[in-house]
RNA sequence: GGGGGCGUAGCGAAGUCGGUUAUCGCGCCGGCCUGUCAAGCCGGAGAUCGCGGGUUCAAUUCCCGUCGCUCCCGCCA
C-alpha cells in the first residue's frame, strides 16, 4: 500500500499541481470508455477528479482500466495536465485539470448496486437504510453529516470558552417512570431488575449542579420508547445543558449567543438575535400552536364576541358552554375551491376540531359558508377581522386549546400550500410562561405538563395548591420554523417546595421517595439554584440542512417502527442469554392480552 | 390504538373502469466508438405485478384478509 498511498485527496487538484504526480485513492463514480481515450471520475469525501486514460497508455493500465466498474475502490497514479480550453467542466472544482494515468491498482471490487451511489438516486428509505453505507457515500449525505461534526465541533467550542464542562452520565440509569416509557435493560447479576437508558440526563445534570459544577453540558443520546415521526425516532442527541446561579435571562442569552455561533460558523448564516419572545398563551392565541412558524404572518383572532352577535347557533352555543371561535383570516384565499377548504376542514377535524366554518368576502360583502347567519353584521366582521375582498375567513369554535390548535393546524397547512414560508430563513423565537400542570382526564388528576422539576413563576408561589391550573413556570422552549428545538426550565432547588409539586400531582412522600430519592437526598446538601435547556440536535441538524426527517442527519438512525434495516435490529436473542439474564419471553397473543399471562 | 398514502425486473416509475407477448428510463451482460463529464450508438438478459384467499371462462387489474414501508392523530420533548 505504501507505494499506492494518496498524495492529494479528490478534491484539491487546481492549476497549482500542473505537471505533479501525484497518487489518488477512491472510488469509480463514473466510467465513461470512448474506446479509445477513457475517463474516470474518481470520488472521494473531498470532491471529483477526473483521470484520463489514454489510447497510448502502458497496456497494464488499459487492461485495468476495461475492468473498472462503478465503485470499484482505486489508487491512481498520473501526472496533473490542464484539461484543453475547451473541455474545461466549470461545474468541477477540480474542472481545470485532469490526471493522466500512469498506473491504476483495483483496491477491491464492488457487486452490482442496489442503487447508484448519486445526488440523483431516488431510492427508497428502507432500501437506502438497508444499504446505509453506500447511501452515506452520497455527496448529499457526506454534506448532512459533515455540517453535524461541524455543528457538534461548534458547540463544544462555544461551550468550553464559556467555562462549560463536558461530562458523560451514564447510560444505564434507574428506572424513574414518568414521561415516556422507558427501554429497559435486565440485569444479570440481579435477577429481576432492570436499568433503564436515560430519556435525558435530568437528574444526573441537577445532581453535578449540586456537586458544583455549575456549568455542564453533553452531547448525550437520550432513548424513549414511544412512536416514531419525522422529527423523532427512539434514540436521539441532545445538547444537554446546566447552569448554577442563573435565571431563565441567563439561559436565554447563552442559548443565543451559542445559536449564533454555531450558525454563523456552519452555515455562514448571521441569526437575529435575542430571540423574540411569546408567552405560552399569546403563541396558542396569535398562532395556534406552542411551536409556531413565525416565517409568514396570518394570525388568528379572537371571534367569540362578535360570533354570538350573529345567528350561528353552533357557535352562539359552544360560548355559552364556555368555548371560544377563533378566526383566521386568509389574504386573498377567496378563491379557493370548496374542494380545497374542505381539506382545510379536514386538517382542522384531525385536531379534533368538529369543523370549520367559513365565509368569502366579496366587494358585496360576506358569501357562502356561514356568511347567511352574519348578513346582519357583515361589515363589524369584516372591521373587526381587517379583511378585504377576495380574503377567506375560516373559523372554527370549540375549547380554547382546541380551537386554537385546530386552527392552528390550518394556518401551517395554508402556510406550506401557498408557499408563504421562506425557505432559506430560520425564525427562532422562545415560548415562555408555560402551564405547570394540565389535567388529566383519563386519570382525574394533574399532571407535569413537562416534568416535575420545573419552578412555578414567582407570583404563583402562595396559590399553587389553590387553582394548580392557572399556574405559570419558569419553563421555556426554543422554537424554529415551527419546530420545537429546545425545551427546559428553571429548576426547584428547595425540598419544601418539592414537595407541594409532588403532593399536587397525587405523589406521597414515600412515593416521590421511592421514585427519586436520590435527587431528593442530594437537595438535602445545599443544592444551588439553577436551570437548563436541551436543544435537539438531530432537530437542529435537520433544519439547518433543509430536511424533514431526522433520518437525514443519523447516520444509522431507525425507521418509524423502530428497526434499524441495516443491522436488522432489534432482533431475538439466544435462548441462552435470557436464561442469563433470568428473563422469559411471553408472545403477545392476539388481542395484546400477554400482561394476563403475566401476572399468574 | 386509529386514519391516509405507497408496494409492478437490481433501482425509479408507467399501465390495468378484467382479455394475447406487462411498458419506459437507469443499472446489469455483450459489442462499437479518441475528449467525455448523467458520454453516445447497437444488441441482450432480467418480473411468481408484496403475500394469501375469493369472484370469474379469464385477475397485476375487482373483493376480502395479511405483511412491509411511509405520513399524520393519539403517545412522546
Amino acid at each position: 500500500m505504501e507505494h499506492l498511498k494518496r498524495t492529494v485527496t479528490c478534491g484539491e487538484l487546481t492549476e497549482k499541481h500542473l505537471d505533479q504526480e501525484v497518487v489518488l485513492n477512491g472510488w469509480v463514480h463514473r466510467n465513461r470508455d470512448h474506446g479509445g481515450v477513457h475517463f474516470v471520475d474518481l470520488r472521494d469525501r473531498y470532491g471529483l477528479t477526473q483521470i484520463v486514460i489514454d489510447e497510448d497508455a502502458d497496456a497494464p493500465v488499459r487492461e485495468a482500466t476495461e475492468q473498472l466498474k462503478f465503485e470499484y475502490c482505486i489508487a491512481v497514479r498520473g501526472s496533473v495536465r490542464a484539461r484543453p480550453e475547451s473541455m474545461i467542466n466549470p461545474e468541477m472544482a477540480t474542472g481545470k485539470v485532469e490526471v493522466a494515468a500512469s498506473e491504476i491498482t483495483i483496491l477491491s471490487r464492488c457487486a452490482t448496486l442496489p442503487f447508484m451511489v448519486d445526488e440523483r438516486s431516488d431510492a427508497r428509505e428502507d432500501l437506502r437504510l438497508k444499504y446505509r453505507y453506500l447511501d452515506l457515500r452520497s455527496f448529499a449525505m457526506q454534506r448532512k453529516i459533515r455540517l453535524r461534526h461541524e455543528l457538534m465541533f461548534r458547540v463544544r467550542e462555544y461551550l468550553h470558552s464559556h467555562e462549560f464542562y463536558e461530562i458523560e452520565t451514564p447510560t444505564m440509569i434507574r428506572s424513574t417512570p414518568e414521561g415516556a416509557r422507558d427501554f429497559l435493560v435486565p440485569s444479570r447479576l440481579h435477577p429481576g431488575k432492570f436499568y433503564a437508558m436515560p430519556q435525558s440526563p435530568q437528574l444526573f445534570k441537577q445532581i453535578l449542579m449540586v456537586s458544583g459544577f455549575d456549568r455542564y453540558f453533553q452531547l448525550p443520546h437520550c432513548f424513549r420508547d414511544e412512536d416514531a415521526r419525522g422529527d423523532r425516532q427512539p434514540e436521539h442527541t441532545q445538547i444537554d445543558i446546566e447552569m448554577s446561579f442563573v435565571s431563565r435571562d441567563d439561559v436565554f442569552e447563552l442559548i443565543e449567543g451559542l445559536f449564533h455561533h454555531v450558525f454563523q460558523h456552519t452555515l455562514g448564516y448571521e441569526l437575529e438575535v435575542p430571540f423574540q419572545r411569546y408567552s405560552y398563551d399569546e403563541a396558542m392565541n396569535r398562532f395556534g400552536s406552542d411551536k409556531p412558524d413565525l416565517r409568514f404572518d396570518l394570525e388568528l383572532t379572537e371571534f367569540s364576541e362578535t360570533a354570538v352577535a350573529g345567528e350561528f347557533k353552533v357557535f352562539q352555543d359552544t360560548v355559552a358552554n364556555g368555548g371560544v371561535i377563533k378566526a383566521l383570516r386568509v389574504p386573498g384565499a377567496g378563491q379557493l375551491s370548496r374542494k380545497q377548504i374542505d381539506t382545510l376542514e379536514q386538517q382542522a377535524k384531525v385536531y379534533g376540531a368538529k369543523g370549520l366554518a367559513w365565509m368569502k368576502v366579496t366587494d358585496a360583502g360576506l358569501e357562502g359558508g356561514v356568511s347567511r347567519f352574519y348578513a346582519e353584521i357583515a361589515d363589524r366582521i369584516i372591521t373587526v377581522l381587517g379583511a378585504s375582498p377576495g380574503d377567506l375567513l375560516v373559523f372554527v369554535g370549540d375549547s380554547w386549546k382546541t380551537a386554537c390548535t385546530a386552527l392552528g393546524a390550518v394556518r401551517s397547512k395554508l402556510g406550506r400550500d401557498l408557499g408563504l414560508a421562506d425557505p432559506t430563513a430560520f425564525r427562532f423565537c422562545w415560548i415562555i410562561d408555560f402551564p405547570l400542570f394540565e389535567w388529566d382526564d383519563e386519570e382525574q388528576k394533574w399532571e407535569a405538563a413537562h416534568h416535575l422539576f420545573s419552578m412555578p413563576r414567582e407570583e404563583y408561589l402562595d396559590t399553587l395548591e389553590q387553582d394548580p391550573g392557572a399556574v405559570k413556570g419558569d419553563l421555556y422552549d426554543l422554537v424554529c420554523n415551527g419546530y420545537e428545538l429546545a425545551s427546559g426550565s428553571i429548576r426547584i432547588h428547595d425540598p419544601e417546595l418539592q414537595r407541594r409539586i409532588f403532593a399536587i400531582v397525587g405523589f406521597s412522600l414515600e412515593e416521590a421517595e421511592r421514585r427519586f430519592g436520590f435527587l431528593l437526598e442530594a437537595f438535602r446538601y445545599g443544592p444551588p439554584p439553577h436551570g437548563g435547556i436541551a436543544p435537539g440536535l438531530d432537530r437542529l441538524v435537520m433544519l439547518m440542512a433543509g430536511e424533514t426527517t431526522i433520518r437525514e442527519v443519523i447516520a444509522f438512525p431507525k425507521n418509524t417502527v423502530g428497526v434499524s434495516p441495516m443491522d436488522d435490529s432489534p432482533t431475538e436473542v439466544d435462548p441462552k442469554q435470557l436464561e442469563e439474564l433470568h428473563l422469559r419471553v411471553i408472545a403477545p397473543t392476539e388481542n395484546g392480552a400477554a400482561a394476563e399471562t403475566l401476572k399468574e
